[in-house]
DNA sequence: GGGCTACTATGACCGCTGTCATAGCGGAGG
DNA sequence: CCTCCGCTATGACAGCGGTCATAGTAGCCC
């Protein structure tokens, strides 16, 4: 988890996302992500001009990207790639951090929507930004495991909103239960999806390539 | 949706709630919530002689209380209670509100948990109990519709986490496609769960024990 | 060396916020 | 009238946080 060897503009971007995961956009102070990222106070307006919604901006398009860029790993590490494993495997990797390190953190682009969402227009875009990668990601993901490309986002959609859902109830209760409960019962619709589904949305008749790679904003 | 004739204390809290939705607990401000309320600001420290904390957590339980009130409200005003479609109504109040008030406010309970869930332990309690308290009545309606018990409060549970997650996202993209497309995507799950004592998926000919089952534990 | 550029170092400022102290009001009761 | 008490009114204060100004350092090319 330690931010490797990067420059000091790195760290401070990936400290933010640190701080702003356990305090909220607005609690985090810069002079507290200069200390925890262990680069000089002056660093700050030479490498963010824009000042802390820059910082904080940068922090969530981080955090975006490595949700996303974890999403490909999830699926490459299962054994049967299924929706269900997917899903389980982005939930395991909460239920884990919780038990073993506490339920200090949440998720940072969930911090800076509640956060900035209303206030800050270019973080609501970041944040807007980071969801949507995440979405790609998580849909591209279900369509390697079978799912119909016209169906893949609108489950990426509602796979991301319980796990963010119950990331919250988990933090709130310090019980990882919530996010048990949304991998369990939302496996096997999610496995149900795979290949034989025809169901939602009337008349699917023609199937538009272009649906699995927009990113609609 | 004005808070009624009630009393100054009363309407703090109420006006309290809703700033919290919008700005986030940090970002509001007392003296903003007495303007709001049109309350005189020397009333604060005589009605919550707690302080800010005190507020926050009554305004965090009003809502949790109001939440769960709601449910029954929804469940009662059904053509025919159906799981999907008291989930469907959970979710129309917040896609009503965003098409016509627009995205400026999200779950208060959401932003205490994300502001407050490592600083301030009372009011990471009051979080807990309101998501419990809302959790419980969405139990119980799914009880009401022919749920199985022993299922109803991980359903409950899950329509609560996707339904906070889709907010996220629905504020974070000014756009109301994750709400709709988690009422459309969980509506069949939902309802199938209705006196069918059998679970589905277990049991079923695609069953996929290996990866519906991993997270349990 | 002289200058130029990238980066660091610090201190000051200003606005804001929660909290407290103190004083004022107005009605009820004696 | 006076006193008590629930409530209101305001100003002060101390702390903090983002931002800016200014100065200092290190390397590098001429």
């Amino acid at each position: 988890m330690a931010g490797a060897e990067r420059g000091p503009r790195e760290r401070m971007v990936f400290s933010a996302a640190q701080l702003i995961r356990r305090d909220g956009v607005v609690s985090t102070g810069l002079r507290e992500v200069a200390v925890e990222a262990a680069a000089p106070r002056g660093s700050l307006q030479h490498y963010f001009p824009g000042g802390k919604t820059q910082l904080v901006d940068e922090a969530v398009g981080w955090a975006g990207r490595y949700a996303a860029h974890r999403v490909a790993r999830y699926l490459a590490a299962l054994p049967e790639p299924t929706p269900s494993g997917l899903f389980a495997a982005m939930v395991k990797q909460w239920t884990d951090e919780y038990e073993t390190a506490g339920f200090a953190g949440g998720c940072p682009v969930a911090a800076a929507t509640v956060d900035c969402a209303e206030s800050v227009p270019s973080t609501r875009e970041a944040a807007s930004a980071a969801f949507t990668a995440w979405t790609s990601a998580v849909a591209g993901a279900l369509v390697e495991t079978g799912v119909p490309e016209d169906r893949a986002g609108q489950l990426a959609t509602l796979m991301i909103s319980a796990l963010e859902g119950a990331i919250l109830l988990a933090r709130a209760e310090r019980d990882v239960r919530a996010l048990t409960a949304v991998a369990r019962e939302l496996g096997p619709l999610l496995d149900a999806a795979v290949r034989t589904d025809d169901r939602p949305g009337r008349g699917a008749a023609h199937t538009d390539p272009a649906a699995a790679g927009r990113t609609d904003g």
